[in-house]
DNA sequence: ATTTTTGATCTATTAAAACATATTTTTCAG
DNA sequence: CTGAAAAATATGTTTTAATAGATCAAAAAT
């Protein structure tokens, strides 16, 4: 509605993504209804400031009223904390979905070829990957060997397929495993982020 | 109403006395009527986000959503902001008001007593004083010395009492030239202030 | 003393918020 | 690649509360 607010649901969706929640999960946070999430970010609705400090809390924000000459140095700070963390928390929290379900489909198998050497080597290799954060562009090897998994469970492919995968993920772990320390991510149940990214005009 | 916005009423309450605006000022400046003001500095109700962006604007603020990494750094770049300009809007406003008057009262005793050489140095030391930012506990000698120039004028005190106040604005004169210079104030139309005064918690 | 200014209260209107439901997008096995 | 299931987001409807406008009481100014 008001151009005044425009940029404000712009920072709200922002930091709502950057996070990995989806309106739900956010307004279960919140305490406010999803429909009403949606609206907000559409600027479909000029929303209460009660309402806007709820949201900014949940996602870690403050709503602070700076005066017009200390908006350039409050802008650098801004920035300078949006950069600190979290290199993609969207994609890491795909590739913990595809790792699960990589993990599922091989416990699958393993209830039908409890003996497979292979079966148990892959498991031990995707609980590892969990401790890493995975660059959206990695994930198909993940896929894949999911898929391997599940079509050795159903016998229409032999354990040569799993051995591919297996050094795939081999392959994908020790690439990680070098890349800067700010990738690998502690296996916490709930990452805690502090900070989020957002700027405009 | 709620806690979470109480603050921000506060603040917004600060910043207009801060700048000498009325309720009624500052709703014109907004376009907003000064009952919804009223309600809002009283906390009695939820404010929109667009009501609230409008008066921050007409306040020279702005409403930001800041990360909580970087909150105690905004707010020293808030109070710092806040310090660099004027010490006391409102009470510089009533001594400014209050000096017109005295000078008005002046005038008037001269087209009685044109001769008199004390009103012509009260005169004198008025116009001075214009030019300085007076503290509220001081705006007394001013008034003082209105009073004593009507007496004069309709002839019910001698000029004893106008070198008394003479005296006192000479004295305050000298404190005000002592004093750092931020409290000297330029003796523009429109003061055009930039900045503010806010913070909490 | 009275005129003006400032801030608070009351009522009608309008829009946000809550709830239920629909639509679109994503996921994933075959 | 395709369809079914699930998740995520969007859209109606009702209820509740903010907003605008007028009036009132208190304080300040002359």
């Amino acid at each position: 509605m008001a151009y005044t607010t425009e940029h404000i649901a712009h920072t709200l969706r922002d930091a709502r993504k950057a996070r990995g929640l989806s309106q739900r999960a956010l307004g279960a946070k919140a305490g406010v209804p999803q429909s009403h999430i949606s609206k907000i970010e559409n600027g479909a609705v000029d929303l209460r400031t009660s309402s806007l400090v709820e949201l900014a809390r949940v996602l870690d924000l403050e709503l602070m009223l700076v005066p017009r000459k200390g908006i350039p140095a409050v802008q650098a700070i801004v920035r300078n904390s949006a950069r600190s963390v979290f290199p993609d928390v969207e994609s890491h929290r795909r590739a913990l979905g595809d790792l699960k379900r990589l993990q599922a489909a091989i416990a699958e198998a393993l209830q039908v070829h409890p003996t497979t050497a292979e079966l148990a080597q892959l498991q031990r290799q995707a609980r590892e990957l969990r401790h890493f954060s995975i660059p959206s562009h990695h994930t198909a090897s993940i896929r894949n060997a999911a898929v391997a998994a599940r079509a050795f469970r159903d016998n229409t492919a032999d354990p040569s397929a799993l051995r591919e995968s297996l050094a795939e993920l081999r392959r994908l772990r020790n690439a990680l495993a070098h890349a800067l320390p700010a990738s690998q991510v502690a296996e916490t149940t709930h990452p805690a982020y502090s900070l989020d990214e957002d700027d405009r005009d």
